[in-house]
DNA sequence: CATATTTGTCTATTTATCTAGACAATTAGA
DNA sequence: TCTAATTGTCTAGATAAATAGACAAATATG
């Protein structure tokens, strides 16, 4: 926590926000501990107080601050959610005990022709009709991650709707009688967040999408879903155990 | 690809440059493929010409984009690199066939006592000492990652020396008789990359780091090295591949 | 209660970013 | 060779970000 650039195209106040989260997540600071002052904090980032003041207006905004006037500035919230991910990843079932609600919606589904990804995960013939969901979930009423996912349209004509009733992929596919599967492959990027990632997952520009590619299949090996999921990454993280992997089978 | 936000602490240009970068990556432009003219795009975010060029200049500096001058602007660079995760992770096996040359150095070593994460990691006492490398790589000459790795000092005692000589970590387990290891677990994460990272692997702020922290360990589970370790997040991403997973075993 | 320390608010100034417009230089094609 | 379309360069002005300083308001402490 250390240096700030100029002319770089992030304003001094963002990367002073940037870097206060990274130390809080680092576990730098304990939680409802105090930051130090802001005159401190201008003197180690050789900038004004004013700049500080608006870092620390913008994090306290987003509930990473709490600021009392006489007193000083506090560390408000602190933990990632961990998401794990593993040979039997469920995504209600893994976030379970480290939250009190979760809740989803549909925000769209439609009917289209498979892309070349699409085709590839699925193991169809590209341009095969496959039905688009795009998903958006919330822990405890903040959004954690938008969902797109593709299914066979000949296998699952009315997925969508089952989907509607039961908020569940896992009872959606017990529905068509598939009574267990498994993830073959997750593949793992981060970027920024695209304009319609900002707007579901209630980010601001500049704030990172940790992407999830994955393809869940039949034990026996028949593709059931092709998807990608963006997670907002400054509140959630991606917990692979191998071992468990192992223990699974 | 559509709008950018004002006062939000990311200067225009920057954020279009960001957008194109995402549709580059998301393969909206064939490589070597022209993007659209100054002016389209200027119209398209809403913007004056001059701010579309700032956005393009740092493209081009960063080698993703290639301007000619009376013709127009061309996408130079395309791919990222993809880095298997399983249980039989090995860092420099991983990108074989992906790139002719991976190099790194040892950019410092010491001894320290084992913080909490470090302590939990390896299954050791908290403040047992243990040796801290710190190494960078490159693949054709281009930094990709910076990692962190603590061994058990009082089992590893010239852990650095040898790794200096033979730049593995595999190898340096082997000449300790340990022919085989396999990871235990990897959690991931992204952040804006502090500063530390940016000036490593030649980042500008604002910049993301894929962050892994992960446990390798003997077959029978004794703890090998904990690490963690940055990714440039615009030129690599993660791999998990949980069938190789079961086939390994 | 007096004092030091903290955050809050205001004004003014400087610097950086963005807009606006004009015109030059290069290229491709009719 | 002429024209249209592209990127390159320059000037000027408007808007936003950052600096500088003064003082108010709230809090904790001796």
């Amino acid at each position: 926590m250390e240096f700030v650039q100029r002319r770089s195209g992030i304003s001094l106040w963002r990367q002073i926000a940037d870097q206060i989260r990274i130390a809080i997540s680092n576990g730098e600071f304990e939680e409802g501990g105090a930051l130090p002052g802001e005159l401190a904090l201008a003197k180690r980032f050789e900038v004004n107080r004013h700049t500080v003041r608006s870092a620390i207006a913008s994090l306290a905004r987003e509930g990473v601050l709490r600021v009392e006037q006489g007193r000083g500035t506090f560390i408000a919230r602190h933990t990632k959610l961990q998401y794990p991910i593993g040979r039997r990843t469920r995504f209600s079932a893994g976030l379970a005990g480290q939250i009190r609600s979760l809740d989803g919606y549909l925000k769209s589904h439609t009917s289209e022709g498979a892309a070349g990804n699409v085709a590839r995960g699925l193991a169809l013939e590209p341009g095969a009709q496959v039905l688009r969901l795009e998903r958006v979930s919330s822990a405890d009423g903040v959004p954690i991650s938008r969902g797109v996912s593709w299914v066979d349209a000949a296998r699952f004509p009315d997925f969508a709707d089952r989907y509607e009733s039961s908020k569940s992929i896992t009872a959606v596919l017990n529905s068509y009688g598939i009574a267990d599967y498994v993830r073959i492959s997750t593949r793992i990027s981060a970027h920024h967040a695209d304009p319609a990632t900002l707007e579901d997952l209630k980010l601001s520009p500049g704030a990172i999408a940790l992407r999830t590619e994955a393809v869940n299949a039949e034990v026996e090996g028949q593709r059931l879903e092709y998807s990608h999921t963006y997670f907002a990454a400054d509140r959630i993280e991606l917990d692979i155990d191998h071992t468990a992997v192992a223990a699974a089978l």
